[in-house]
DNA sequence: TTGAAAGCGGTACCAA
DNA sequence: TTGGTACCGCTTTCAA
């Protein structure tokens, strides 16, 4: 591949003279100009990144790790980064961190020595302490999905509280009073916070006759069909579930169906997340939203402007509450 | 951020002995390594991969293009990329090209300005003559879903007509004789391709009887419903309906639905690709397998072959062949 | 308007 | 076993 010294000796002019053209820099001659673009175009002059980024001590690349590409969930994670990549004119470097934390670790110290600037991290398995020490390494930073007391500025992320607390009103004010909640059983926190605010709720808003009964199992589609076959072989009375994500509410109404349950009208079943899966299902899934692309979005802004400033000077939206989506999954009971 | 200067400043050896242990070099006393790594640790020094690939000519990246990260198919081939890329060691740089030719070259340019010694490039708007120029230019670039003639040995691609050939054979032993075909309305070969094989084989086997309808519509869910009111508004008969994709069969399907149209006693449907989405489908959609990942795993080794060899030694399978995935969607007519 | 040259952070060869 | 140093491709100051 052909270098700036290659352009420089056949156009005749010196190197810094190329550069200057290269980058639209100012005093060049018409006419030198000319010749150099010439020469580039013919002998295909592509301008080195990687020594570009050397002498400027600044790269164009943004980081992003998430655990995997095939899950729909990250996807749209990814999307919204490379969008912001795209608006910024800048290159998206991406790593995936599986599920433990030393790919996590590998991932981000990926990014770092190809010295990303910015940095978009989603991370569940690495400790506080960790991403805290990392935050101060790297200015351009950010954690998706996740919130680190005494970071929070580089953090951005989801109430799952709240998104419990939202699904127990939607069912509750339809009638319900037995509960099933298929839950997630992943060592993060996220199953355990939606599963408060589910709980609390319904044990404020109806402590007398409520009824909550939870099943673990993997939040995909066969873990919901399994955490649904659980749960009718358990042969206890329910008219409500709330799943961890779409895919396990959808695996679930799938074994309800086989079982002879219609729903809504036998069984109202809510989702979380809200990714494409749940407009194509049939019924169509009632969900919490997760605005995962909006939120990736502004982490990709909120890293850039880090990077550059060290300190964000817009203020940004950090703090995110899911919505319901009234579709079609759920009714009134009886 | 800290460089092998400092390092070898505060460790009190050059930067020689710094790097050799870095590297793993040979030669280097047990204690002058224990007191570098010590440095290095205490200090953060993580090594420059702008400064390492710009000395050693050569990158440890492998950058892919496809048009959009959000969509589940361009998920499973980066997806399958990036598998190859974590075996190998490689990093992966993404860039996405969307759906025309300048965005798709702007991809490519990326990639080569970061000087990704492998790439895989998915890429459908490009000239023949541009992919040509390009192969020569990076020896370690590969064409995934794409067959241009004359640098085969450089693409991986899915044999469109046979998919066609294939959905048509099982809808006529089925006994169907009254065709809808939803086809992409793309610009580009993917759907001609696959109904010239479609449509050869019910002419060949059935010439007297068959009828085909074609329809053609974006390959999303809402092109698949738009199709089918479309197509139930001409009021012909048809009981087998072939789509460009899956989401355009699972828009299909639920418009057919509620147009009191039981799927698969009233109307066999069959759709391309299998992606995830045919199997969360009730019924669960039988479609044309597109087996993506590992093409595009294919694809990555090939590249990074390429990349090291100029000339592939192992015998790669380049041409691929769909394959029928029988599920719920399709029944015998009548 | 142009060119010479220092230097970005490493690697690898040659000497010591 | 270690250190000195040229050089990778480019940007940017300083002079001309």
């Amino acid at each position: 591949m052909s270098t700036i010294k290659d352009v420089a000796n056949i156009a005749g002019v010196s190197i810094a003279t190329v550069s200057r053209v290269v980058n639209n820099g100012p005093k060049v001659g018409n006419k030198t100009r000319d010749k150099v673009l010439k020469v580039m175009a013919e002998i295909g002059y592509t301008p080195n990144a990687n020594a570009r980024a050397l002498v400027k001590q600044k790269n164009t690349t943004l980081g992003v790790v998430i655990p995997a590409l095939n899950d729909p969930f990250f996807a749209s994670l990814a999307n919204g980064v490379e969008r912001i990549a795209r608006d910024k004119k800048q290159h998206m470097l991406l790593s995936t961190g599986g599920f433990s934390s030393e790919s996590e670790l590998n991932a981000i110290n990926l990014l770092i020595e190809q010295r990303c600037e910015s940095m978009v991290v989603h991370s569940k398995k690495l400790a506080d302490d960790t991403l805290i020490e990392l935050s101060k390494k790297v200015p351009g930073i950010i954690f998706i999905d996740r919130l680190v007391p005494s970071i929070e500025e580089r953090c951005i992320w989801l109430e799952n509280t709240e998104g419990g607390k939202i699904a127990a009103r939607h069912l509750l004010a339809l009638g319900h009073t037995q509960f099933a909640l298929l839950n997630s059983n992943f060592d993060i926190e996220d199953p355990s916070l939606r599963r408060k605010g589910f709980v609390e709720t319904i044990e404020n808003l109806n402590s007398k006759q409520a009824n909550i009964q939870e099943i673990n199992h993997e939040p995909t589609l066969k873990g919901g069909e399994m955490a649904a076959q659980q749960l009718l072989s358990l042969n206890i009375p329910f008219s409500a579930v709330f799943a961890y994500n779409d895919a396990m509410a959808i695996g679930a109404i799938s074994v309800l169906e086989d079982n002879g349950l219609r729903i809504p009208e036998d069984v109202s079943v809510i989702g979380f997340d809200d990714v494409l899966l749940s407009q194509y299902s049939r019924p169509k899934l009632t969900t919490m939203h997760y605005p995962i692309e909006i939120m990736a979005e502004n982490a990709a802004k909120l890293a850039i402007e880090f990077s550059h400033n060290q300190q964000s000077k817009s203020d940004f939206k950090h703090r995110y509450i899911p919505n319901l989506v009234k579709r079609e999954s759920t009714s009134s009971c009886g």
